[in-house]
DNA sequence: GGTGTGACCAGCT
DNA sequence: AAGCTGGCCACAC
C-alpha cells in the first residue's frame, strides 16, 4: 500500500471498512498521511467506479454521518438504501447511530502496524 | 496535455 | 457563536 497513488490508498481502506460500519472522509485522509486532503478524498470516490474491485463508497460520510454523496452512486436514495440494509438509522440524510457505526481506520488498523 | 474542480475539514475572523 | 477561507491531489474534459 506504499507505493500506491493517494486514490489508490482511498480505495485500499475504504474496501477495508466492514460491512455495517461507516467513516469519514477526514479519518481516511488522516490515515493515509494527509489529514488536510479530505476534500480530496471524496473526489476519490467519484472515480471509485472506474476502479475493476468495488468500493464500498457509501460507507464513507463527512464528519457529522451526514450522505453528502448520495446524489453519486446514480440515485438520491440508492447510498441511504445501502446502508439502512447494513444496519444504520438514517434520518433526513442523516446517520442517527453514526457514533456507534463509526470505525477509525486509524484507530482501528494502526492497532496493527505498531 | 493543461486547467478547472470536486462527495471535506479545521482554523481564523 | 457563526460564517468564510485556505489547503490538499489526481481525474475528466
Amino acid at each position: 500500500m506504499t507505493d500506491l497513488d493517494f486514490f489508490d490508498r482511498v480505495y485500499e481502506v475504504v474496501r477495508l471498512i466492514p460491512p455495517g460500519r461507516v467513516t469519514s472522509y477526514g479519518a481516511i485522509a488522516k490515515f493515509i498521511g494527509s489529514p488536510q486532503a479530505s476534500r480530496f478524498v471524496g473526489y476519490a470516490m467519484n472515480g471509485s467506479h472506474t476502479q475493476s474491485e468495488f468500493v464500498p463508497a457509501h460507507r464513507v460520510v463527512n464528519r457529522n454521518g451526514m450522505l453528502t454523496g448520495k446524489h453519486h452512486f446514480g440515485g438520491p436514495e440508492i447510498m441511504k438504501q445501502l446502508l439502512e440494509s447494513e444496519g444504520a438509522i438514517i434520518e433526513n440524510d442523516q446517520i442517527l447511530n453514526f457514533k456507534e457505526l463509526f470505525w477509525d481506520p486509524t484507530r482501528e488498523l494502526m492497532q496493527g502496524y505498531l
